[in-house]
DNA sequence: ATATATTGTGCGACTAGGAGT
DNA sequence: CACTCCTAGTCGCACAATATA
């Protein structure tokens, strides 16, 4: 049998200590208005009988569960970028610090998953929630705001006004260091690969490039893709057929630029010392050797830091931190590696 | 104000349909037991109310919580395998199916760790535990097991007796399955890049490998190494440099299997070409083009499903699943690409 | 006696107000 | 009148025994 089938209750310390069962409520929750004395004997007796208070019965009483809710969707196929390892370890951990869990659930993406939402707040499941994987006109932060609900959003509204709290990482500032990464070891022809227009995520990331050239003084070369490997493999090649190629090949993500490699190599030239190539989000592949892709690396344990403080400052279960309440923009770091090593001849 | 603010008890519904408490409790968990007229009529009122049984008060009374716990861990420096993605998922959809949610938490790894499970198990916040990145020796089975608590875990317990359910991959069939597979292409060098000895599931690869080689009549041949990429570059290129190097690499992970891609590249030759090479865990870099690496591919999902009926078995919620009810071992399967494309020469 | 619906009770904790010194 | 502690009531649900047709 084990040990912890104990099952103490407030009713067995109190008894074990000599006092009442508010006394020992007390002694968990307003510490301040029990003597010392009674205090310490109560706190042995909780000791000694590995007391925890139940949840579900706290919950139950206080109305809330100190649980967060976060949606876990299905790795898109061909998925290389494992955010969710990251971010949900780093939503986990800044929780226990506060006595919160995480819990996870399921639901279709868009308005069809509201539901899910919806049920779990019905049944008092959670405090509030994490949003990641936020698109544009996304109706869960319209939503969950409409029903007064707390929640906090990895990724901002990119369309009409914000809604709720958000953190996310400045796409833009990630773009504009790596242009001037580019910029700084020779390269004046730089184009981006970016994604299909109205992406939000793409076309912030699109808008640092063309501010970056803006303020370098360089002639902004667009192209666009799907973001696929083999789509960023077309696109680069045609880039590179031309007669006056481009020398830095930026790149929105990391896929695209995988396929840039692709196709930088499969002319002959060698990434890093003829064609510079910039990704986005350092997935694990960036670092393999024979690879080694220069990319902007997305500080996502802090994005999950972040969230957490600002969801449960809005629960009020901690101070909310100095600065903005209801947003955080992060700056992205550039990781150089060999694909943009050498400055270029010319 | 939200329209799910309402608050509906089992009390408001009842009065609305102008019932007992105790016949919409019965209409939920039996409603075998109520006339289809009444029945009729408390789901028209539950309808109407958008009434949700509060988890809480339902906790408290069943003494179960309808919550399963799981222990995020740090994705581990250099990690290029997304394990976590897709394994929480399979487990947070299955046990959606039955009514349970995933609950998230940090331990720190070995017996230090038990005490958040013990902490967890005292609030009475979850109904049972699984358990994954199990190592040998790991406190964790045996603990739950002495406990009496229901767990399952992703992984088989290398050392002693086991303790308790577990699914895992057949790593040795997998490795079986590479070898015939390079050996029908004509291979006969075939060699085994492994981890060093003590590992469980490397230990597992190696045997699949020395039996296939018994069976196809090889002459095997063993390297170890830590694992790293750079580690299995350089173990591989020294097995390339052998004046009769072996024309096929197996290789314990993906992470050594992309070393040994690079090893191969060096030397002027072409993998799948000239020298075959075969990875484990299809990690997302496998199939970029410019690598394209055959591997072992783990059926996460699956073993995701099973953990989670094997769990609701052993709580009593599911009927077990036919089969042996305290282990599974599933079959991985391989994933051919372009690095063992073509059959050798001689 | 069978089918159906109803009361009482307690799960384990917190909140409010009262009693003792 | 502080300070400390306790009694009584409540949260929402499900189990058990009971009442009504």
């Amino acid at each position: 049998m084990g040990t912890l089938e104990s099952g103490a209750t407030l009713e067995s310390v109190a008894a074990a200590a000599g006092v009442s069962r508010q006394t020992v409520s007390n002694v968990l929750n307003a510490p301040e208005r029990v003597a010392p004395q009674t205090r310490q004997r109560v706190q042995e007796a909780i000791e000694s009988l590995r007391y925890r208070p139940n949840r579900s019965a706290r919950s139950l009483r206080t109305r809330t569960s100190r649980l967060l809710g976060y949606c876990v969707q299905p790795a898109p196929e061909g998925a290389i970028n494992p955010v969710l390892d990251r971010f949900v370890h780093a939503l986990t951990e800044s929780a226990a610090d506060h006595g919160f869990h995480v819990l996870l659930f399921t639901a279709p993406p868009g308005a069809a998953g509201l539901d899910r939402y919806a049920e779990l707040l019905a049944q008092r499941a959670v405090d509030g929630f994490v949003l990641s994987d936020t698109v544009v006109a996304d109706p869960r932060p319209v939503w969950l705001t409409e029903q007064g609900v707390p929640f906090v959003a990895f990724g901002r509204s990119w369309s009409g006004p914000d809604h709720g709290r958000w953190v996310d990482v400045d796409g833009a500032a990630g773009i504009v260091e790596a242009v001037e990464h580019v910029h700084a070891l020779g390269h004046r022809r730089v184009a981006f690969i970016g994604w299909p227009e109205g992406s939000g995520v793409g076309d912030d990331r699109l808008a640092g490039y063309l501010a970056a050239c803006s303020r370098l003084g360089l002639t902004p070369l667009v192209e666009r893709d799907e973001g696929g490997v083999e789509q960023g493999r077309a696109i680069a090649g045609a880039l590179l057929d031309d007669p006056e190629p481009p020398t830095a090949l930026v790149c929105v993500s990391d896929l695209s630029a995988y396929g840039a490699l692709r196709a930088v190599a499969e002319r002959g030239l060698r990434p890093g010392a003829d064609v510079a190539v910039v990704g986005f989000d350092d997935t694990p592949a960036a670092r393999l050797p024979g690879v080694e892709l220069t990319s902007v690396s997305q500080p996502i344990e802090e994005v999950g830091r972040d969230a957490v403080h600002m969801l449960l400052g809005a629960l009020g279960v901690v101070e909310p931190p100095p600065g903005p309440a209801d947003h955080r923009l992060l700056r992205p770091t550039l990781v150089v590696r060999a694909s943009t090593a050498i400055s270029p001849e010319g």
